[in-house]
DNA sequence: AATTAAATAGTGGTTTACCGCTATTTTCTA
DNA sequence: TAGAAAATAGCGGTAAACCACTATTTAATT
């Protein structure tokens, strides 16, 4: 049984290559290319493949719209991102959406063969490249620990409480504390972290890991 | 000049492990070992390490806290957290602490020296199990694809100006609608995510990535 | 063409959050 | 041990959010 695989991308000189890549493996075969959104919407219609390489941008369409469309209709079709951006965010959001890899356009042969066999077999392929970014992101963010030493330990407390959906006089009550003291606290993280509302509060709070 | 560590550790078989693994390397002298939370801080106060070894938990105090009085008053010693648990939630603590890395205690010995010397030249370092883990963790978030589509177009809108800290009032002048349909969206939100107030929206839109 | 879902707008009301003050007690720290 | 920072509590008031309805107009889908 072979693996049926499908290519949307508007670069001839990819579609080369992946060619080229898959001459020897005869267990997978190309069925479809597509180089626009429109056709892609329509070749799937009448033939699904068992994976698709997917560009992130199509002339016509993005990479996210098509596979919202895609993953709602044909669950199945297990999507591998095929990009030439690494942005750790968009690559985020397209793994969210629900595509089972993201590879970058520059990886060598092995790479994408591999990433396209995990993919296959039910696995989870991520760019050896972007797993390096994942790894530095994490050490980045590290404007926490200025904000974290702002808040006082009490108003700590309160926040994880905000961000657990609490009203002010649940807090107080779990707290046993006055309602104004609550409220007091709550003003004045919002000055201090320069934010406008509860909204901004439990940003802040995520975003540094406060809560 | 050789290299100054402590360890912080109350399990002697884990400090003799260490011990052993830097017999042969003479470059890197142990200087302190501290087997509670309180002797850490009073040695620190007198002789500061390059690196710091330290466990997630001490007997009398947690390694979170240890890490963040060690870094405020010292922020040159470089904290390698040395941990039994491979909490991925701990992990990011710790590192958006300011700490330098974190390696699991059943790391190989390679591993472990590799991630001194790293941490001694100013780089970060995370066990690759961790970095693995770390991989897993962004497909697992799928959860997304279910409340993604449970919200409408025009939801999602709002949603996002939520987020930016805008009030009903900003938001309908913003889209050109009435306040009142702001206010129908949102509570519609509400229901439909099952949360209580803006926290509860603030909240999903961050972690399924809506906004 | 018919049905559904989404977006729109309203009434009327309650609850909660936000704001600027003052002021006391407690706790930390130099 | 004096001074600062934090936690506590209050007053009076405005703005915003939350809630349960009804109802019309637009898409979208079958």
């Amino acid at each position: 049984m072979s693996l049926k695989l499908a290519i949307a991308d508007d670069h001839p000189i990819v579609v080369n290559g992946i060619r080229s890549i898959l001459r020897d493996t005869p267990h997978i075969t190309i069925t479809d290319i597509y180089n626009n959104g429109q056709s892609l919407l329509q070749g799937i219609k009448e033939r699904q493949p068992d994976v698709l390489l997917l560009d992130m941008q199509l002339p016509d369409m993005s990479g996210p719209e098509l596979a919202t469309v895609i993953l709602k209709n044909y669950p199945q079709v297990k999507i591998l991102i095929l990009s030439s951006t690494d942005v750790l965010l968009m690559v985020k959001k397209m793994l969210k959406l629900g595509c089972m890899g993201y590879i970058l356009k520059d990886s060598d042969d092995l790479t994408i063969l591999k990433a396209i066999e995990t993919v296959q077999n039910g696995g989870q392929f991520l760019s050896p490249v972007l797993q390096q970014q994942l790894v530095e992101d994490m050490f980045r963010n590290k404007k926490t620990s200025r904000k974290n030493t702002l808040l006082t330990r009490r108003e700590k407390e309160i926040l994880q409480l905000i961000v657990q959906e609490h009203t002010n006089q649940e807090i107080a009550d779990k707290l046993f504390i006055s309602l104004h003291t609550v409220e007091n606290h709550r003003i004045s993280m919002l000055h201090k972290l320069e934010v406008k509302n509860t909204a901004g509060l439990v940003k802040v709070a995520l975003e540094t890991g406060l809560a």
